[in-house]
DNA sequence: GCCCTAGGTGTTAGCGCTAACAGTTAGAAA
DNA sequence: TTTCTAACTGTTAGCGCTAACACCTAGGGC
């Protein structure tokens, strides 16, 4: 490293020789603390605002052993449902007063959420948030650091942590009953990749109303929550077009793959076959047909876990652990028809 | 604050009373210093291990200046494109040992990128990313703590700060060019809002295509991004179904909202008028029909603004500021056609 | 034998801040 | 008056780490 030619950052002793006074008053200043005299906090603050000192939060977070600061640890931010959860998760923390540090898995497996855990550890952050949608990343939070207040967001877990998800089976059963309720003789479904807490949760909930009801299950259909999947998806089931009269997909994009394989097909939408969806991203509602669906308020899921996290870390103790769940609302549009 | 109970986790120095070395002898094992014997090494490593110890970055960073943290200030990071590119950065970021922070602001102004940017600063960052796609929060470079290395993205700057995006111009001329070469009159353009840098190049890219070949500029359609405003203008231009032909859409969730209301209005797609989107997001191949657009390699413009980010961090001097421009591609699909 | 060098290790200081405690003053209570 | 208290401010220590330097040893060249 070679010498910086410019001259380093003003730090606190700078603006207390300024202003006269030791740097002890100006933390004072800086900390709201009461017992300062009016005049003297205002001549601190001019100091501050001459020199355009911004004080060190890492030499803050050294001593206080607080650094303000929350790490996310989650998968393909670049999907809907992820990006919308991070940045509900990012608005409530700076809400709160924290930063929020994140890591993005490209993989998510055991050992690389637990990489990341470690990493954020190292970095000082006062909490943890894992966004642990499949099984295996769920399992990382069994080796959390000690003491380290954590939750985990549309993940499953058995008392370790806190949850907060949406509830996955209600959704599903909202979808199903009302393919039912339509008069649909059975209900089909193109679930979410195996692994996956979501899709359990909706073949969970699918299956449960069927099954109640009395009616056949039939054989289900997988993809990988791509349009692409669900667009193979769509080319099988209009092959069987007579037999299919009503769907209920895992996710809003693979419904577009269906819609798309139908209309390729001269399957008609609500017509031949009724469609539900499940996420209602942006563009279902123009969809054509516009997309019945399930909508999830991933916005409320990102507070409500900063929420949970930050009592943890302000209380200082490890409290009891929560299972917080979001309902899912149901969004009739154009894609389902009665019988 | 409150006592806490359990043990506190080991430092440095209880590693090293454990493996009967020094301190610093341990800080030489974990910076790879090359003058530590490998039995001393081995005797720390297994300390190490033994005791679960983590280093405190905190306290590092204190002392060397560098916290190996990049900020990263963005709009809206449920949209597609910065969703894409700040998973690009940070992806690129980690790839080279770096942490990302993140600050996504609700609206975008020079006021709140400011106060981000400095947040930011207080905070330690080494550099700060900044996705500034409209001018207001581009100017907010302007006053960038002194010796903050920063990068803007998709941002418009003279000279104060290096720029990486994608070429808007030319994307909009690919567009508009197609559709000419496909035998059209002239084309139609709803764009995306006054004072985004990406709108305006796409304008301009449009206009210039006209004006070279001599064709007449029709008048403007102004959308906000979403589908909804694209279904708006989508039922203006059904409208004039006679007189339009060829529609350039400044993104593909409005094109998405164009098709819909064209659905609506009986107008075939691309018989009676052929569209072309921008952006290429993972939905548009499945739209019916499949839509011709303009792909932006969003993960190239994250990873080229790391590089150019810490090129400047690490030569810790102030570099040349550049301009990097990311191609975009023509996709040819299936919502275009000859006149 | 001497010196010199290089490898390996320990000692010390200090990064910029806050916590804890130690004054100092002024005014109220005795 | 004295004494106490509260309000305000300063002094000191230390968070956990790295940088700089000091110090040992062993081995090679003379």
């Amino acid at each position: 490293m070679r010498p910086n030619v410019e001259r380093r950052p003003p730090v606190m002793a700078d603006v207390a020789r300024l202003a006269g006074v030791s740097h002890q008053t100006v933390s004072r200043v800086l900390n709201d603390h009461p017992n300062v005299r009016a005049e003297t906090r205002t001549r601190v603050m001019r100091a501050i605002d001459q020199l355009g000192y911004r004080r060190n939060l890492v030499a803050r977070a050294l001593v206080t052993k607080h650094s303000r600061t929350l790490g996310v640890v989650s998968f393909d931010t670049t999907l809907y449902g992820p990006a919308s959860t991070v940045y509900g998760i990012e608005q409530a923390a700076r809400d709160a007063g924290y930063f929020v540090s994140i890591v993005s898995l490209r993989t998510i497996d055991r050992a690389g959420v637990n990489d990341a855990i470690g990493y954020l550890a190292e970095q000082g952050v006062d909490g943890i948030v894992v966004v642990a949608p499949q099984r295996s990343a769920a399992r990382a939070l069994d080796d959390l650091p000690a003491g380290m207040p954590a939750v985990a967001v549309e993940g499953w877990h058995q008392g370790e942590v806190s949850v907060v998800s949406v509830d996955q089976v209600e959704g599903a059963r909202l979808a199903t009953s009302h393919l039912l309720d339509l008069g649909h003789e059975t209900v089909w479904h193109v679930s979410g990749p195996a692994d996956w807490l979501e899709a359990e949760g909706r073949i969970e909930g699918w299956r449960a109303v069927l099954t109640a009801a009395g009616r056949p299950v039939p054989g289900m259909l997988t993809g990988d929550w791509s349009p692409r999947s669900g667009y193979r998806a769509g080319k099988e089931l209009a092959a069987m077009a007579g037999d299919v009269t009503a769907v209920f997909v895992a996710n809003d994009q693979m419904a577009l793959g269906l819609l798309r394989a139908f209309t390729e097909e001269g399957v008609k939408v609500p017509e031949q076959i009724s469609i539900v969806g499940f996420d209602d991203i942006p563009e279902s509602e123009f969809f054509s047909p516009p997309l019945t669906t399930i909508r999830q308020d991933f916005g409320a899921v990102g507070r409500r876990s900063i929420d949970v996290l930050l009592r943890q870390i302000e209380s200082g103790e490890a409290l009891p652990h929560e299972r917080l769940v979001v309902p899912p609302q149901f969004v009739l549009r154009g894609s389902t028809a009665a019988r």
